[in-house]
DNA sequence: ATCGTCATTTGT
DNA sequence: CAAATGACGATC
């Protein structure tokens, strides 16, 4: 059996005797509770056997909790790959995989066996040239795995529903997983919409719900389940497809030990079922883009005509060579909204003629809801030139600049240098900027620049799931942008600086992915007006709507650099004294390179070290780091280590 | 938390 | 030299 202690040095499985009077409930899967080290602890249930590798003497387990199966095999293996990927240990994957128990959940019945549907019709799949052959690979139960760029537009939950069906025509279960609620509203109706049989596993839940939705799954009365990352390890049954949604988002990344992250898991889930797969979004990660690079995954990518007629008319607010809108800026600039943004957002409003040298849609010239997608409040502020809003960066080291403390003086938060004679690259202004973007302070601007149009803002803790059709400003955070019924009639992405200058390895491919989100709720060949220079790569692949050349080209970079997904990082922070004896008495593979340690910022007393690693030699590291874990809790060293594998911000 | 093992101390 | 004590490590 396995116990529920999450130390290292205990993390394996115990033999228990049965009692004669448990020996028919004593069934593998089962929770059970036993006397471990004096103490009653939980624990699962693996397997029965006739004899025993131990030596001493063998205790009876104390109890059968209940005979339900809850741990079976399929996730009792997936918890143990996961617990070595991630260095971590079974009992933690453990908790984060099967829900707690509730008792009068597990005595009802359950809702009945619900009977498979048809093969579905290819519907939206048609516009994607490999997209029937992969429903067709589905309905066949043959593990076909797709990295899927899908198409602009609000077709995608029905998409993700018809994939299921095809799945679930042969006979297979899915696993669905969304990053958040309102994701997972839209995959739930869709499911619904297409006939379906599936049950919706959301955070929100009480428990008795939670449990009783969980155990349907787990007693095979439905095989198609959609939840946010919790549903990674729900127990289908004869899985035959897996499917993650936006895989770049940063909620998929679970924030307890130890901390695996929903693609991984589905990724290894699908491989260990030789299940299928379909991963992505309207972005790319670098992630997706390796495991196409490894062949483990094949491109679904829409087809040219639909790319053509589907995605928005993207403008950058600056072009390379273009001063004009530079110029007429001028005034508007300290508004912080560009003549070119404010034009088009009226344009937009009223159903303006659009300044299109393309064939306009129809539908374009509408009156419609205007998307505006602002910064999220409590970003690092980050510093412009005054004069022309070029974002300020360290003359040494290109590194971002900012405020700390007490100084008037910007320092690079790279190299720690300070930025005291300053000069902007592109313009030689001396003065640097903070831009502090609220969306509160956006939405009021915008207000006074359009009396009479209805404002709605989302973000924060007041969400808005969808809008009318009506014309009026939407002002929106990165992932909370409503939907709007009929597309929206143009979008204004304002938060390039805010977004592109963050300190991370991933901001140019968060950037992207945060503006495609939000450009792909537009109608077709809407205007997106996005606040960067038209020369930037992002730029350029958002305008292209092309994530995918984009990401590889960030990859091959990494790889020159030597960043993830080409390596693998591990992340080891502790109190210093703590973390030099881990490190010191690790046995790292000899290939392993340790950087740092570092004082981590915001935390007094705490260091970390980065450890970096080739990425076939991964598994390796990861047995290292849990080897140097089980022998610092078998001598019970004071002060926690924590370990963390691909952490998500490597700066 | 509790038990067993093994080295060390203590009592004859 | 045997019994008592205690440190340590494993934990079924």
């Amino acid at each position: 059996m396995a116990v529920d202690i999450s130390l290292a040095h205990l993390d394996r499985p115990f033999d228990y005797l049965v009692a004669a009077r448990d020996d028919d409930i004593a069934a593998p899967g089962c929770r059970v509770r036993v006397r471990f080290a004096g103490q009653l602890v939980d624990g699962y249930l693996l397997d029965r056997a006739d004899t025993t590798e131990h030596q001493g003497r063998l205790s009876y387990l104390e109890r059968v909790v209940s005979p339900e199966p809850v741990l079976v095999p399929e996730i009792a293996g997936l918890a143990r790959a996961v617990a070595d990927r991630y260095a971590g240990t079974l009992a933690d994957v453990l908790r984060l995989a099967i829900p707690p128990r509730h008792a009068t959940a597990e005595r009802e019945p359950g809702p009945e066996a619900a009977k498979p549907p048809e093969t579905p019709r290819p519907g939206s799949w048609a516009r994607y040239p490999a997209g029937p052959a992969f429903l067709h690979a589905l309905a066949e139960g043959r593990p076909v795995r797709a990295a899927w760029s899908a198409l602009p537009g609000p077709d995608w939950p029905g998409e993700i529903a018809v994939a299921a069906a095809a799945a679930a025509s042969a006979g297979r279960g899915t696993v669905i997983v969304v990053p958040d609620a309102r994701d997972l509203a839209r995959v739930a109706e869709a499911l619904t919409a297409g006939h379906v049989p599936h049950v919706s596993l959301a955070a929100d839940l009480g428990p008795a719900e939670r449990y009783r939705r969980w155990l349907a799954v787990r007693r095979g009365l439905v095989n198609v389940v959609a939840g946010t990352r919790a549903a990674t390890f729900a127990p289908v049954a004869d899985l035959g497809l897996v499917i993650l949604w936006d895989d770049g988002d940063d909620l998929h990344a679970e924030p307890r030990a130890p901390y695996p992250n929903a693609r991984e898991v589905l990724a290894l889930r699908a491989h260990r079922a030789n299940a299928a797969a379909l991963i992505g979004g309207f972005a790319r990660t670098a992630e997706l883009t390796q495991l196409v690079a490894n062949g483990w995954a094949k491109p679904l990518t829409g087809g040219p005509e639909a790319l053509r007629t589907l995605t928005p008319r993207v403008i950058a607010a600056w072009g390379v060579t273009d001063d004009s809108e530079l110029a007429k800026d001028a005034a508007a600039l300290s508004a912080r909204l560009p003549s070119l943004a404010l034009r088009t957002a009226r344009e937009a409003l009223r159903g303006g003629r659009q300044p299109s040298s393309r064939q306009p849609e129809p539908g374009a010239t509408v009156p419609g809801p205007v998307l505006v997608q602002v910064p999220r409040r409590g970003y690092l502020a980050s510093f412009a030139c005054d004069r022309c809003r070029a974002p300020a960066r360290c003359a040494l080291c290109q590194g971002p600049l900012q405020i700390t403390g007490s100084h008037q003086v910007p320092d690079c938060r790279w190299c720690g240098a300070l930025a005291a004679d300053w000069a902007c690259r592109n313009c030689g202004a001396t003065r640097v900027r903070a831009l502090v973007t609220g969306a509160a302070r956006t939405a009021e601007e915008l207000g006074r620049a359009f009396p009479g149009v209805p404002v709605r803002t989302s973000g924060g803790s007041h969400v808005l799931a969808a809008v009318s059709d009506e014309p009026a400003l939407v002002i929106a955070t990165p992932g909370a942008e409503p939907v709007a019924a009929g597309g929206y009639a143009g979008a204004l992405l304002l938060d390039g600086w805010a977004l592109l200058g963050r300190p991370s390895l991933r901001a140019a491919e968060e950037t992207l992915r945060r503006w495609l989100n939000a450009a792909a709720l537009t109608r077709p060949a809407a205007p997106v007006v996005v606040l960067a220079e038209a020369g930037l790569p992002v730029v350029q692949a958002l305008i292209r709507w092309d994530p995918v050349h984009f990401d590889e080209r960030e990859v091959a970079e990494r790889a020159e650099l030597g960043f993830p997904p080409a390596v693998r990082m591990a992340a080891v922070s502790g109190d210093p004294a703590a973390l030099a004896d881990f490190l010191l008495s690790a046995e790292l593979p000899p290939a392993a390179e340790i950087l740092g340690p570092v004082p981590v910022d915001g935390a007094d007393d705490t260091e970390r070290a980065l450890i970096r690693i080739d990425r076939h030699r991964g598994p390796e590291l990861a047995r290292a780091l849990h080897a140097a874990q089980a022998r610092r809790s078998a001598r019970k060293e004071s002060g926690a280590i924590r370990v963390q594998l691909d952490p998500a911000e490597v700066v």
